[in-house]
DNA sequence: TATAAAACCTATTGACAAGGTAGGTTATTT
DNA sequence: AAATAACCTACCTTGTCAATAGGTTTTATA
């Protein structure tokens, strides 16, 4: 299951691709607007300010801007470095998780096979594409 | 995440519709192949009795056996039954863990969109698709 | 009919992670 | 200098997972 981390980051990064015109965005509007802790947003933001897909800019008239276009980044990439794992099962997450039976278990495939149809879904969702949707849905949400 | 609960169940499932010829098989033998806690299987196995999905026998010569040729069972089932949740997300789990927010969450098509791709993956395989996969397998992992 | 063997039931526990809160430090603009 | 913003690190509370434990009920066999 996606947890906050994820949930609360990927808003955040739709949030700043649709209010931010170049400008900086403070962490602070953001969280009033997505009604979310700012304190726990500021464990969660920088992590993407080191992998280069935000500016920061520190003190007064700071904030926050996306590095990249819109279209640029998937929900994939978000959810991989703000989750612990995006493994469907325990035995798939590390080397050190795996299990002794690998090697002859039937159910394996399962959750390998589950692991990439979720990734190609999460993959091929930019968050261009979470704009545009959301102009379709305007006050709705009767179409999904 | 799929927790033990479900992968154990799923495990046991596949033993049954592998090993069982129309005798009962008993939860003891079944532990000790699978290298899982007996008790902890108690606890798991009954839900699957009471959906009629097996036949249990209690006492001397007892055991479980499925009710219904294997290809009749889905991943997916089986994991519902087994798992608290399939939901990628809290905000999908149940009415009540809905947030106000869901009307106009620019977000929740994604969870949504991730929820269908993974029913729709673990309803697509059944227990003889496994037993299938299994005969090709013998032996090695490498091809997957 | 006694006994063994099986399923079935319910309570409890220990460990761990999720979801924050708290209090500070560093950087930058006015 | 002062205000404001990002950034860092430690802590804490709560709930769930993954069992363990100790029983009760059912049924075939000796």
């Amino acid at each position: 299951m996606i947890s906050t981390r994820g949930r609360y980051a990927l808003r955040v990064m739709v949030d700043l691709a649709k209010n931010s015109q170049n400008e900086f965005i403070t962490l602070k509007d953001i969280a009033k607007r997505q009604d979310i802790s700012k304190k726990y947003l500021e464990q969660i933001i920088p992590i993407f300010n080191r992998e280069n897909m935000l500016i920061a800019s520190r003190g007064y008239g700071g904030g926050y801007k996306l590095s990249k276009s819109p279209k640029e980044y998937t929900v994939g990439e978000i959810l991989r470095l703000t989750e612990s794992s995006l493994a469907p099962v325990a035995c798939l997450e590390t080397k050190s998780n795996q299990c002794p039976r690998a090697g002859s278990c039937p159910t394996l495939f399962v959750w390998k096979g589950l692991q990439k149809v979720e990734e190609e879904y999460l993959n091929g969702i930019t968050l261009q594409d979470i704009l545009d949707r959301e102009i379709d849905l305007s006050g709705n949400d009767y179409n999904i």
